[in-house]
DNA sequence: AAATTATTTAACTTGAGGATTAAATATATC
DNA sequence: GATATATTTAATCCTCAAGTTAAATAATTT
């Protein structure tokens, strides 16, 4: 379940829109029309990049208990997770150049080089 | 110089075939050529993909010493530590989030809840 | 129950990204 | 120096993502 693509979640993370959504739900959980707000984005697009991020599961949608026709978003943590295991990944090559670096420093002979 | 927006490399990122570049360059710097050759990417479309990766920092070219017409891709970290620190910041939204629910919850009675 | 509010869906248009083929560039080899 | 090799650039095509306006849906208020 928490395995929806990278892909997926990287291409929905690379429009800035949706960027900034993410960042305005770090705070707290937001009503579409908040957000539709607070960026000048008509509510149709922003219902869209909504269905964007839900579709990746980078958020989710609630009903508002005292109002049903507002929706609330809120983060998750999921698919952050899984794109930081992959930058962790990805980083092991840097540990692994400097291992290679320093295996190779020490195969070399000591003293002044020529 | 290293902040190439996190736009541009979340695009550069969400493209699979980039990614899987991504990927076998994590083992060793390898030659367009190669590249090309592991998957079945034409040639142009593979110089197109690390044109991309280049822009965004994700790669850097250098001519092979030997063969001044091949062009050795590797690694470069900083993009990749961007975004990282990017999501560092929303993952505090998840401590965030779980301290204010400690605080809730401490703000609650004690005993039975009814 | 009529009118208002919150949000989504539909239909359509526009633009950007990626693939392909053909040509250009640069270097190496014979 | 002619030919072959590695890679990029150009020109073109196609698909898909995103925005817009208008209509639909659903719940609330009066």
């Amino acid at each position: 379940m928490t395995a929806r693509s990278l892909d997926a979640t990287l291409s929905a993370l690379a429009d800035p829109t949706r960027r900034r959504v993410v960042d305005l739900l770090r705070k707290r959980p937001l009503r579409a029309g908040e957000l539709a707000a607070r960026f000048r984005a008509s509510p149709p697009a922003m219902s869209r990049h909504l269905r964007v991020l839900k579709a990746t599961g980078l958020v989710e949608e609630r009903r508002s208990e005292r109002d049903a026709r507002v929706r609330v978003y809120r983060l998750r943590p999921e698919p952050f997770r899984d794109l930081q295991a992959w930058l962790g990944e990805v980083e092991a090559f840097w540990s692994d150049q400097l291992a290679a670096f320093k295996a190779h420093a020490e195969r070399a002979p000591r003293g002044p080089r020529r």
